[in-house]
DNA sequence: TTATGGCTACCATCTAGTAGGTAGATTATT
DNA sequence: AATAATCTACCTACTAGATGGTAGCCATAA
């Protein structure tokens, strides 16, 4: 037996993802999970209750991300490029961050939903902070680097990246901006190739 | 008399960059202005030409920022943060990028409207580029950075920052996140409290 | 005179949501 | 074990209102 709920929220997903919240409708959906426009109803009684839904379960998918890639990885740059990569598979997948759509209709969102996106972007923000603090703890990360403000520029970062190469470059385009976000927080080498004034040296 | 053409746009601009391009509608950009819906039509033909002339005229006054930019500040990190803040006086009105508005319902977008993107977010990268390779050749700028790949970043970070702080910390988290960019791209502080094991000559 | 710019009055279609019903499974009661 | 009550998951049919867009009329200004 099918689970239909499970079925409406990956498509719905997928539609809020790909055209914006107030850009997909029940009848959408209803096509693509091939039931009735009105049984939907019965399991997410509102558009709204289907919104939060979503963010719950994409929140809660997040959450088990975080806590694999800190068990994965040791290093802080690492532990950023896989972080980055999770939206690597949107840019992939030509889906923006669920979070990032609803966020953008921000004037229109129910107030419940508008709180529910700052939890998930907050906390992002403060496991990133962590990252970095510990990074700066263990000297793997460019000296004088502010974890508080940096955590906030690496959502950013992302973020940004994915709305920006999904219409642009694609993957490519977004790797590009990974690897410049990650050269931005290690520490400047030294004794190579270009130690102060003297030229640039390559990028690897 | 009044320049209604000119009224409907400054209103449009302001609704879609609030609430999404499909969260607007022509009833609300009517009472906006003050005039009927249907009168709409005589400006705009369809929401489509609408939408077109909304990028035309936010490109453009993008267009003369960026010279306004390069005329006034000498140094690329001046340069780069006078861009920045144009991206703050949108988070100070709680509006969000037209372009990325846009760019988030990419795929009931009309081909033309995504082309415009596209061009437009292609030319900011290529300012940028050229802002950053000059940096980079006068040693403004920490040696070793690839201007092409940084030059998406930035445009990536303060997008991502704009959609993420007009919903979290408003014009604080911004300047945060622009300082921890800044930052990024300066040459590595020498001879000050956290120098790595090397000293170098200093860079300003 | 002829555009221009607005109006009223439409239209077909889509919107989220409701009402009420049905078939089948599950649970409770005898 | 048989029956009764309830629940689940879907259906058809509908509503009121919004949506983008059209047709055609009328005042004013060049």
């Amino acid at each position: 037996m099918r689970d239909t709920r499970a079925e409406l929220l990956a498509q719905a997903e997928i539609l809020v993802r790909g055209r914006g919240y107030s850009g997909f409708s029940y009848g959408d959906l209803a096509e693509a999970v091939s039931i009735r426009k009105a049984s939907i109803h019965h399991h997410f009684r509102t558009k709204t209750d289907l919104a939060l839904a979503l963010v719950e379960a994409y929140d809660a998918r997040y959450d088990a991300a975080l806590a694999a890639i800190v068990a994965a990885q040791p290093d802080a740059i690492a532990r950023i490029e896989a972080y980055g990569r999770h939206y690597l598979t949107g840019v992939e997948d030509g889906l923006g961050c669920l979070c990032a759509v609803l966020a953008i209709e921000r004037d229109t969102l129910p107030d419940a939903l508008r709180a529910e996106l700052a939890r998930f972007f907050d906390k992002h923000i403060a496991w990133l902070e962590r990252v970095l603090a510990e990074g700066c703890a263990d000297g793997s990360l460019r000296p004088g680097l502010d974890p508080a403000a940096t955590a906030r520029m690496v959502v950013a970062t992302l973020e940004g990246a994915l709305m920006l190469e999904r219409l642009l470059a694609g993957s490519a385009g977004f790797r590009l901006t990974l690897a410049a976000l990650c050269d931005s927080l290690r520490p400047p080498r030294i004794g190579g190739p270009n130690a102060l004034s003297s030229e640039r040296g390559d990028t690897i």
